[in-house]
DNA sequence: AGTAAAAAATGATATTAATCAGCTTTAAAA
DNA sequence: TTTTAAAGCTGATTAATATCATTTTTTACT
């Protein structure tokens, strides 16, 4: 259990923020971030924010897991991304001017500064460091994107479920991975039936191990041959 | 057939740049950029950019249509935009640090300026209405992937050639669309013999139209309810 | 602890779209 | 203009995966 005062959450000491886009900044900036953010316990399961609303900040997540989702016609989830601590969430909005393409919500609980609009586009204004920072990320993303529509174009099932639990063992690092299944099928793309039967598969081949909803990656080489390449 | 010397292509009379991120930039910034550029005539079918190499500069498209592409582990295309006239092209991977992910090559006959790697990052240091242009656009094209991503994963083939040749029917404006099978396959994500097939059905709907490789819409509504949402 | 609800798992069946093979038309080159 | 190659098209078959129905297990709540 979190604690949920956790008054103890500041940047200078901010265990997250040697993973993010703050990394580099100096002291002063990173007194700067510490005035203007706020800081909040979420538990699981709440939004942070959701498509097609407008932005009014971006959100440093502090402590926990957010899925990144976009709704399909018929409101079926596809996750596009799982952010882990240190990584500042919802960005892309504050320069899009559109309102936002995707949803966020807490995969568990979790600590979360904010940061309003513009004390965000100030910062980005007069901090190079920090805009550099974020254009890089930006672009990264972008590619990464590319690949990932490749992926859902060209790849089996079986292929991206290798791929998707390859990128979850690096989000979740030495934890083990856990997510639902639905959440997970939301990932691969696919339906949840089809997801629970190639874990079993996979589970059967020695590649993971199931320990009721948590999955721990035992051959790792063996998903990477499995999501080619 | 383009004129393959085109001197004439400068900055301050070309024609696409209004629809571009310099369209907001003033005689000065214009006159910089059209001292640091070079322009060249591209026939068809061929590369300005490819895949894991590093990044020079980025191009501007003056006249013409490029596909961006990524290659899947068979080598397979997935093309994920097509540029047209007024583009610019490659500026992700300036930011990155990273090689290209992505391959860009001319669909038709192009005329392209090229801006170096060292011009392009001092013109977005210190100019700030380019920079935040393309801030905005990578934003921008961050939501589209976003979407492109979930439309493969949850949408039919059917549904998205439909969502296809709409967005193909803005890039080719007043002309017809003209792309291979192939391409358009590929675009889709899809096989080429199912790509084909769904043409001819969507022709017997009144659809569309075909003329022999160049396809004209001729229901626009019908394709946005086909293409969902 | 006991109960209800949510998540996970399994089996049977249907459907979409890929693959393979062959054929025709169009475009390019000699 | 003939030849060749590339692109476009068609049909038959197969394979992958979605869907639907049901059962079991786990989790959350009173």
């Amino acid at each position: 259990m979190l604690d949920k005062s956790h008054k103890h959450v500041t940047c200078s000491n901010c265990g997250a923020r040697k993973n993010s886009l703050f990394a580099n900044n100096c002291e002063n900036e990173i007194s700067l971030v510490e005035e203007q953010k706020t800081c909040a316990y979420y538990k699981k399961n709440q939004p942070l924010f959701i498509e097609s609303s407008f932005p009014r900040g971006v959100f440093c997540l502090n402590q926990g897991k957010v899925k990144i989702f976009a709704r399909g016609d018929e409101g079926k989830e596809q996750i596009i991304h799982i952010a882990k601590e240190g990584e500042i969430i919802g960005f892309r909005a504050m320069f899009s001017g559109e309102p936002y393409k995707v949803s966020a919500s807490t995969l568990e609980e979790c600590n979360i500064c904010f940061i309003g609009k513009e004390d965000f586009l100030n910062m980005i204004e007069t901090n190079a460091t920090l805009r550099n920072g974020i254009m890089k990320e930006l672009s990264k993303e972008l590619g990464d994107r590319a690949v990932f529509i490749t992926n859902m174009a060209q790849k089996s099932v079986r292929e991206r479920l290798a791929f998707a639990l390859l990128i979850l063992g690096d989000v979740y690092d030495k934890e083990e991975i856990n997510l639902t299944r639905e959440d997970l099928a939301n990932f691969v793309g696919t339906a949840t039936e089809t997801l629970i039967r190639l874990l079993k598969d996979f589970k059967e081949e020695g590649t993971i191990e199931i320990h009721t909803r948590k999955l721990e990656i035992i051959n790792k080489d063996k998903l990477m041959h499995l999501a080619g390449k």
